[in-house]
DNA sequence: AACACAGTTGACCAAGCAGTCAAGTTTGAT
DNA sequence: ATCAAACTTGACTGCTTGGTCAACTGTGTT
């Protein structure tokens, strides 16, 4: 196997590991971790099944690269909301920041809600660890701000869980919104950036 | 196999199909469609896999019955919005119906947002049909109500979304709450319900 | 009691699947 | 050109899983 530790990575090794890892970001974001096959993923990324186990040990290695490199993007959006800005310009920003995350990585979007649906058995540690505490963290933040008048008071907590809720929601529910509405025209993504802004300008307005 | 037409079930035949649906319902809600197995539902249910195999046709027709099932309650809480009522009020009862679907029935909930992130494969037609003439209709509602000032002017179709986001998020996402909140005392439920309305009275607003 | 039919299951099968391996080909540094 | 290491794969193995089947047991109706 090779995806070691500290070594120079080939050219052939680059190229074939991210054709493997966009394949399987492919896979198991439609299917699920055990919806998805080795040949599947190796047929999408051009490659012989064994040797798609020359760089992974395995299917469930494959996974979890996949799913570190996102949760480790995956907070992002939050850690950067700043204490000393404005409430509500903070606030909005990042509902900005997440629903350009969902409308530019749906695949990573559904392959978390996958996970999440079926229980998080593979990422609850993350969620009981740096997302608590993260989130603990900025509920604090933002109870400070309520306190303070510069937005209206509700629970911050429930507040961050209805931003999560309405961002991922085009992503992960984008068959539903896709097959619902009878104009296919207009990019639902579009209506969404302007719909959300708009409710949180109400919700937050002190 | 039983459950052809017009007969009357035995005792025994609806014992043990309320049985392998429930059990079916637990398992295919936790794990999705592929990631199920009969056997793990025939366990659950009591019985041995022929056993189970003789009260349905097989795996897909176990699935096909619970969401059909399902899709038959879910539209009756868009399906009562009067637009003849006063539109906070029925749109507010309508988060309420809804919210209690969700934490009253969290597995079918599940099942159905499986379905929808994996791309809904096998309720397309659902969507595109009946969903979308009810949801179409109740825009149109939506749409009067806003023109009438009754309440704020919004996308109606993007505030069915948003209102199903929120309301649904509680259940298919609760393992993510579960483990990012501290104190595990409260129902998360609860607190969902007060927010939830609060938002939405903001957002109604006209 | 007897009989027809509902209900039940152990043993089995074929397909699909993750993962192995030995034998091959390609690459690139010298 | 040489050679070692990197890369590739057809053929295989063992296990899981959906589904079948023939034989057996339970039920209730006369």
């Amino acid at each position: 196997m090779v995806r070691s530790d500290t070594k120079p990575l080939t050219r052939i090794q680059k190229h074939n590991i991210s054709a493997i890892l966009d394949a399987a970001l492919e896979v198991f974001s439609a299917h699920g971790f055990r919806g998805s096959t080795l040949d599947q993923i190796a047929n999408k990324a051009g490659l012989s099944k064994p040797n798609v186990l020359y760089y992974f040990n395995g299917k469930e290695a494959i996974h979890v690269a996949l799913l570190s490199d996102l949760l480790d993007t995956w907070l992002d959006p939050l850690r950067a909301l700043n204490p000393n800005g404005n409430a509500q310009d903070e606030l909005l920003a990042y509902i900005r920041r997440k629903l350009e995350l969902s409308r530019n990585f749906p695949r990573e979007s559904r392959l978390f809600a996958n996970e999440i649906v079926q229980g998080a058995p593979r990422i609850e540690n993350f969620l009981k660890g740096e997302l608590r505490i993260l989130v603990d963290e900025k509920a604090a933040v933002i109870a400070q701000w309520m306190d303070a008048g510069q937005i209206a008071k509700l629970d911050p907590y429930h507040l961050i869980f209805s931003i999560w809720a309405l961002t991922q929601h085009y992503s992960d529910f984008e068959a539903q919104i896709r097959f619902v509405r009878a104009d296919n025209i207009t990019d639902p993504h579009d209506g969404a950036q302007s719909f959300v802004e708009a409710i949180f300008n109400k919700i937050l307005a002190p």
